[in-house]
This record gives structure tokens, sequence and C-alpha cells, in this order.
DNA sequence: CGGTCGGTTGAAACTGATCAACAAGGGTGG
DNA sequence: CCACCCTTGTTGATCAGTTTCAACCGACCG
């Protein structure tokens, strides 16, 4: 499995520049949670709590990336997120965790007890009122993925992931640009609602359209992001009739 | 559009006696809101706020259904929840709101502005508590929907959105009961990432396995709770099959 | 060098969507 | 008060998108 960033893989320390932080989204200063927080690794795979587990921890990721899944009985699998440096895991306040976080690529994490975390949104205001403000950004987005699995297509499903995590690497959407998938094509199904073929498929459709290259599997390179950006929100037809394309037609 | 409360529809004040609060499940205590809300009602169909308006307030539903709901620029719609009496409806803290919320049918609010819940979260701790506990809460059904959205068939679907209706009026699950169901079905569609055809449909195979009645379209009795439990996990090919099915059998 | 795993591609099957018709209420206006 | 209309829900027939089943390929690993 391929790192999310260079410096994360011990295998291959690369003599890249360290490239300025991918992404500070959220923490704009240092956080109140800094002072209660002991850092923590995680290996590639590695479950760092599970649904219905005592809810003993708050964690933040610093790097990697983890996935969040639910599982029904008979073990079908949703990722209800992917959680990228800045964002925050155990929610706050449950008794037990609402769903299990492995990690997908080697991660550097703090951990806060829920001891810790309940003095903190005690006596600082202001940390309560980001964690406020950190649910209610997943509420959103939570929003967000129930429109895209309950009324978009597998293209426009796919695209709006692309560019989901193209933002989630601090690249502007209308740039192009090449970035890392971390997670495998089955994590993408699961967090998509679709099977591994689907997106499979629909990625070579991206590729022959000349929307993206896949230079490996793992990383992927947005041609045409504004084409991408119709896919997402209104379906692959109208899109690649709508614009002026250029090079490649869609497929069948 | 059949009113969820005998006492809410004003067209028959049947000599029904007005039972017990049908679900005061969240607030065991007088909320701090109280005391900064005025009280506010919609007529059915009523817009409260939409998606995009800068968020000047907050509304907990005191009786009534409200319908939550996002579009997409061409037109489809996805409903993320229903809001029943004890809900809270602008998030307190986004700049805009994340969602539109439409009365199903005639409701009474409280309706906070957002700059006394603000004060209410700086003076209040165990408000700000209870605040966190809500968007916890909602955002764990959040999850929930994205596992039934995104893996779960028709039939799983459908017999899962009975369940959760039957849990919000305040019925033991494994008690025949009958209940209001004041949502369309294009609403129901619209919720379950269907079409109102396939939720008709899959009520009729209900119906017709002897699992529910339907009165009307809009009241329903759930004659087997635990099957409808076993269809909402395992699918409905597994639930008939398992189960010593007395009376009917699934269709095709 | 064989085995396994992740990804891709092909063909067939199936679930749910679409298109269409119809029935039952409920409301409105004559 | 009744006829009409419009909305909502139901049912049928066909269609299409996605899944399922299967084979294959390349990379990585023991």
């Amino acid at each position: 499995m391929l790192a999310l960033n260079a410096a994360s893989s011990p295998t291959r320390f690369s003599p890249l520049p360290p490239r300025a932080q991918p992404v500070p989204v959220r923490r704009a200063v240092a956080s109140p949670l800094d002072a209660v927080a002991t850092p923590q690794t995680a290996k590639a795979g590695q479950v760092l709590f599970q649904e219905g587990d005592p809810a003993a921890a708050l964690f933040e990721v610093t790097k990697g990336v983890v996935r969040l899944c639910r599982m029904m009985p008979d073990g079908r699998r949703s990722i209800t997120g992917f959680a990228f440096p800045g964002a925050i895991l155990g929610l706050p306040i449950g008794e037990v965790f609402a769903y299990t976080a492995e990690a997908i690529t080697g991660c550097e994490l703090r951990r806060a007890t829920r001891s810790a975390v309940g003095r903190l949104l005690e006596s600082n205001a202001d940390f309560a009122r980001r964690m406020l403000a950190v649910m209610s950004d997943e509420l959103s987005a939570a929003q967000d993925q129930m429109l895209l699995l309950g009324r978009k297509h597998a293209a426009e499903r796919l695209a709006s992931f692309l560019l989901w995590v193209a933002r989630k690497n601090g690249r502007a959407s209308c740039e192009a640009s090449q970035l890392d998938l971390p997670m495998s094509r089955t994590d993408v199904a699961d967090y998509l609602g679709l099977t591994t073929e689907t997106v499979s498929r629909e990625m070579t459709k991206l590729r022959q359209a000349g929307v993206v290259t896949l230079p490996t599997p793992q990383r992927i390179k947005i041609l045409q992001p504004e084409l991408l950006q119709q896919i997402a929100e209104e379906g692959e037809a109208t899109a690649l009739h709508s614009s002026r394309v250029t090079t490649a037609r869609w497929p069948s």
C-alpha cells in the first residue's frame, strides 16, 4: 500500500523536498488538545478502535489516512468516511464508538483520554465551540454523502469522490494536479456504495475520456477538473455533451 | 395530508382522549432554550428555512414532523432526515443552513436566535454539552443512513425505516402497534434513495406477507415486528425462510 | 518460481428505475 | 350538493444500470 505522504513511508526516503504541510485545513492555531494528548503511531491496516467499544479516547490524525467503517451482520461494509490529517476521530460524547477506525496508511495520531477531553470541554469554551464546529462540518459532509449514495449514479459518485480527495490534498480543484489515492478500490467502493468492479470500470471511462490519467492505480492526475466537476453534479452524459471536448469522447 | 396527531388537525376534532405526549424522548427536563425561544407554528408544506440561507436561528420541534432536504441542480432530491418532536433543527454553528426544512404536518416550534443560542453556549456548559450530545446522536444516525443507502436492498431499507418510525413514535418495537406515516410516499422514497413506485411495491409485499396492515396509506400496523426486524438486517429472502411463517408467504 | 492479492475486463443476471395506465380521495367551483 | 379535477398511491411492462460470476494480468512476497 502506498503511503500518503513521502515522509510517512519508511521504505523510500526520496530526496523530494518535504513540501509545505499538505493540509493544515482545520488547525490554524495550536490545539488545546496538544497539552493533554499523547502521540501515537499506527501501522497500515491496524485497528484503532472498534464499533461498540467503550469510547475511552479521542484521536486526532496528524499524518496518514484512516477509514471509518460500519458493518452489517452478513459482512456488507460501509465506509462512512476517510479521516485525513486534521480530522478528529472518536466523537467527544457517545458512550461507545459509533464506528470502527482502521489505519489505511501508516499514521501518526494524538490520543486524548475521554476524561481529559471532558475536562477540556468544561474549562475551555473555545475548545467546546471548536468541537461543535467540527461536528457541524462532519454532519454537513454526512448529508452530502447521503445525497451521493441515495441519488447519484456511479460516474457522478466517483467524480465527486475524486474532487473531494483533491480538495483534501489541498490542491485548487481548477488546477491539473497529481494526487494520491491511499485507499484500495474496495475501500472506494464501500465508501461510494458500489462494487470494486464498477469503480474500476468508471475509472477506466474517465481515463479513456481523457479526464484523468492513472500512472499507477493509487496515483491519479486530474487533467480536466472542470469536466470532472460537471460529471459530479450533472452526470456523464450531459457533462461531455455540453462542453467543448477537444481530445477524447466518452466511450459507449 | 393527514396530520400527525389528532389534536393538530383542525378539521376533525375527534372525541379521542388526548393520549399521553407521544414522544418526549430527549427533553427529560425543561430546556434552557425555553427561556430565550419564542413559540411559532408552521402549516403543512411551509418552508422553515432553506439551504444556503444565513443561519439566523435554531428551531426545536415541539409538535408535528419536518423534513430536511438537499437538492441537486437537476431537481433530484434527498431527504437527509425527518425531525420529530424533540429534534433540534438549525445546526448551532454553520454560517448558513446546510439543508432546507419543510413542515410535513402542521407544526409547533420553538425558535431561538443565533445570538441567543451563542450566548447560551457560552454561559451554560450543560447546554453546550447537550448540543454536543444531540449532534453526536445525529451523526450516528447519519452513519446508519449511509449504511442503509450504500448497502441495503429496497426491502431492507423500507423495513428499517418502518422500525425507525415505530421507535420514534415511542412504541416498543416488539409490540404490534399502529402508527402514523405523516410523510408521503415520495418523501419516503427520497429518504430511502428509491422511487415512489419501489416504495409502494415493497409496502405491498410486506402487506401480502402479513408483516404489516395498511388501513390507509398513511397509517400502518406492524403485525410481525420481529420479522420486520429480520428483513431490515438480513434481507427479505432469509428472513422469511428462517422463521416459521404461519399465515402468508413472500410473493414471488 | 509459484502463490496471493489487488486491479481490470468481459458476459450474464438481476434489482430497481422508467414509462404508462388506472383507482381512490379530497377539494373546489358550479 | 354534486361533478369535476388534481393529487397521491398502486400496479403492470419494459428498460437500464449495476451487480454478480468468471477469467486474467501484473506486482509483490515468500
